[in-house]
DNA sequence: CGCTTACTTGACATTCTTCAACCGCAGTGG
DNA sequence: CCACTGCGGTTGAAGAATGTCAAGTAAGCG
């Protein structure tokens, strides 16, 4: 266990989240950053929250990748979204509740959760705060709308160059690409789980957009060489990224 | 135009919904209801709120079936859900903020605008409004959510099975049922819209579905005869409805 | 009556899944 | 150091699920 301060730079990926969403005060960064509780370490593919469980409170990804999931019956597993550093895994810290939804580490991940009572005083003290955590929330819905979307209306391959767009998109905002690459540490299996498509399929998907001149693999880090080309056959707009939230 | 008071029953239903996620008492029912503004009556496919507009504050279904939508470059159109009696079209009420999506009457529909500014007053003063409004809006997320999982993992037998489960307890909870009955004013071609299914397979799992003696189908209304047996087969479970969020 | 819209049907094409096998690589234990 | 193992990626062949096209029917409406 550590404390926030000893995460130094990952610390300040959620800071950096919110304050595209409204003028967040040095005073009003200095009080979220108060608030922060022990950070864990986490080896990939341990559970950071448990389904069913109370919730303690807003956990936030600081490094690593994870996801939310839902198990089916049947024993099929949907992934319904990638939480990327700065993204905050549960919202619900106004009024207390159960976790709905189970969350794991994909990578190796680092996280920390912010107690729920601490939370609510700093947001009574600071409106402000209330309003950024909000939009942060309505960000992330605008994501899963956008799944929700390519699910139904995208055929395989613009699903998984609409999925990479995105996720380049959402790395940047937190200074997670280098250049027209960025390190993604999913399997072909994890993809498709989170895209509805079984893992030959993704593979083969994979395959064609390499073909075409999209995009290059290689050691777990995905290449853009052709932004362009490829937003346009995902039909991607930034736009639901609230790239242009900040007012 | 219309007073709120003149709707009569139907401006109930909100208050019906909002009171399943915390106690609101009579005060706080009573400053709901005064914050209604004009209530609109609209024919079928008419734009209840249109995408990209600035929000006047969230609008509230009183009788009809609306959907929210999103359209693709290619034409094609995502319907993401279905907006019930007592559920609420744009929830960004604390913040001001641009409409995400359109939202249009699938049958004749009237609906309320509760001005922001009202809301907001409310709010201030009422915090268990606050606190039921967000409940409502993290369950209508909790539907948008088991559609992804629908378009991502179940079949389109399964998909069908399951949306008509939703329908029918979310029905269910605001006094739409008829016993296992409930009128269902949507086209082939709009659950297919909503369910990521073309109009021609939506045709072929509706009679699958009656053919295995699950359900029937007559003027636009559904009967379901075996709910256990649908049920089983979309591997629809009721708690993410929420039904048990009373507290 | 003629039009339009929704629903239905059949034949066929496409997309995607499933199954099974193989490869390469990293870790592990002898 | 080497065989063994397991996981992730890749490939081919076959089949299931779903889409597309085209035509026809039924009901509602001016």
């Amino acid at each position: 266990m550590q404390t926030a301060e000893s995460v130094g730079v990952t610390g300040e990926t959620l800071l950096l989240r919110l304050s595209r969403f409204g003028p967040l005060g040095p005073e009003e960064r200095e009080v979220l950053r108060q608030c922060f509780g022990a950070v864990r370490h986490e080896p990939p593919h341990s559970e950071l929250l448990v389904a069913g469980r109370p919730s303690a409170g807003p956990t936030v990804i600081l490094s690593g990748i994870a996801c939310r999931f839902t198990l089916l019956r049947n024993g099929k597993r949907q992934i319904t979204s990638y939480l990327l550093p700065g993204d905050i895994c549960e919202f619900r810290f106004l009024t207390n509740s159960i976790i709905e939804q189970g969350v794991r580490s994909l990578s190796a991940a680092t996280c920390v959760t912010i107690p729920q009572v601490r939370l609510t005083d700093a947001c009574e003290r600071y409106p402000n705060l209330v309003k950024a955590l909000l939009q942060a929330a309505a960000a992330q819905e605008a994501v899963t709308r956008e799944w929700l979307i390519s699910l139904g209306q995208r055929s395989a391959v613009e699903r998984m160059a609409h999925l990479l767009c995105e996720l380049y998109c959402r790395l940047k905002i937190v200074g997670l690409v280098n250049g027209m690459s960025f390190h993604l540490p999913l399997t072909q299996s994890e993809l498709g789980e989170s895209m509805g498509l079984s893992t030959v399929h993704v593979n083969r998907t994979l395959q064609e957009l390499r073909r075409n001149g999209l995009i290059e693999t290689r050691d777990k880090t995905v290449h853009i060489i052709d932004f362009a080309a490829l937003s346009g056959r995902a039909m991607f707009d930034p736009a639901y990224l609230g790239t242009h939230a900040v007012q």
